[in-house]
DNA sequence: TCATTTGGTTTTTTAATGCAACCATTTCGC
DNA sequence: GCGAAATGGTTGCATTAAAAAACCAAATGA
């Protein structure tokens, strides 16, 4: 059965699954985060069926999220990409690195830490304007109306 | 073919995405933030079918991101809420929201705001100890030895 | 030149998804 | 108290996507 779209859900999170939500797709944005860039190199660091990573680089390219570049001479040598919107899943791979590490305690074999100096950096939280931080119940969804909606714990 | 587990990767975002990396996982987080409880209601809201909400929801209770209270008198009727560890990925929802506002222009019916005030709330970014900004390019990924790796632009 | 790398495509098998139908309690309307 | 509806599922089936491995053509590399 051909998966659920989510683009009609009238939600920004769906959207953004429909894009990056599937088993393989942030884990190659984490890899070409990490500096990864042929397509050789992700299939060896990631132990991905090759078919699968086409597909998954080619959606990647379609939607913005990755550019192929070519840098052979006589091209059939690439490289993949991470465009500006791509880059801007940074806070979400580093949120979900977090939160693995918090509650499962994996380790990861890397670490991540401000390139001057070396510190490692900060949880990623969510904030107000004023840079105070806020969990799910200090917030409030309101639907267009303005209209508050109850939330839970 | 039984789907890869990601256990092995020695990857904490591979680890998380193990526990809320399919389709539906994070909506029906998102759905909880949002203020649903009931298993009707999810499956309402989110249009999903009901063997595979089945399936969801006993999988996150049994990673611990979700809890099934019993809620009526006499045993059958149920509530699904959010544990601590499912709340804490609050940061991870956020971010995918924000990101698909900013890429995909996807105009969310709901708008999150400050409980008290009712201020819309900040970017979620990744920081560093003194609270500022980091992007891909400020940081490093170094293995267990310390030693950096390249990355990507 | 001849093997090897690179970046794929094809094929086959297996698992997951979506849908609809069904079912046992429990609660609701009256 | 009784029938109807809601609630929270389970089961079976058709379709699709994923994994693995084999295969392939162009371009390097020795």
């Amino acid at each position: 059965m051909t998966r659920k779209r989510f683009d009609d859900l009238g939600c920004s999170v769906a959207c953004a699954l429909n894009e990056v939500g599937d088993w393989w797709s942030l884990l190659v944005i984490k890899q070409a985060m990490l500096g990864t860039r042929r397509y050789g190199d992700f299939q060896k660091s990631l132990g991905i069926a090759k078919n699968i990573l086409c597909d998954r680089l080619s959606r990647l390219v379609e939607n913005g999220v990755m550019t192929r570049v070519d840098v052979g001479e006589h091209g059939t040598r690439y490289e993949y990409r991470l465009t500006e919107k791509g880059r801007d899943l940074f806070a979400v791979v580093v949120a979900l690195r977090q939160w693995s590490e918090r509650w499962n305690g994996s380790k990861d074999s890397m670490q991540l830490v401000e390139r001057d100096g070396g510190e490692a950096i900060a949880q990623v939280v969510v904030q107000n304007a004023a840079g105070e931080a806020l969990s799910v119940r200090d917030v409030l969804f309101v639907d267009e109306n303005g209209e508050p909606l109850e939330q839970a714990g």
